[in-house]
DNA sequence: GTTCTTACA
DNA sequence: TGTAAGGA
């Protein structure tokens, strides 16, 4: 498929998708045009690469995990221990982030149930059109 | 009409 | 990031 339908597809913008394919996350093939033809997989990597960024990973990191789970996206391919030690130290930032988000969560959870109804009772001022960010 | 690269602010 | 130029 080309540029517009994978746009379509993953919801990722041009843009977004020629930068992830500069960082080597992605390579489409290419049209005697020199469009780009993205294939089924590269939707699912699409995938893969949003998840990890998300989760706070950077390009270069899941550029060298990325071709690891691209067979069947269930396993490590037989590939790097470097990569295990690395991703291991991932996980342990990743866990470390969801114990902050619980908190913050909890700190909200308190706040809001001291205060209710609020919202009912306090009038907010519209937002102004030019200061939204 | 769509997509390409490059590039500037 | 928004946008534009200039090709194919």
């Amino acid at each position: 498929m080309r540029m517009k339908d994978m746009v379509r597809r993953t919801g990722v913008h041009e843009r977004l998708l020629r930068y992830y394919e500069q960082q080597g996350l992605l390579a489409p093939e290419r049209l005697p045009s020199g469009y780009r033809e993205y294939s089924e997989a590269d939707v699912e990597t699409v995938r893969r690469i949003r998840c990890l960024l998300t989760a706070g990973l950077s390009t270069t990191t899941i550029a060298q995990v990325l071709p690891c789970i691209r067979a069947d996206g269930e396993r490590l391919a037989p590939a790097c221990p470097s990569l295990v030690g690395q991703l291991q130290g991932e996980r342990q930032r990743i866990s470390t982030e969801i114990e902050a988000l619980r908190a913050s969560r909890a700190m909200l959870d308190t706040v809001l149930a001291a205060a209710p109804r609020f919202a009912d009772t306090v009038n907010f001022p519209e937002p102004l059109d030019d200061a939204r960010s």
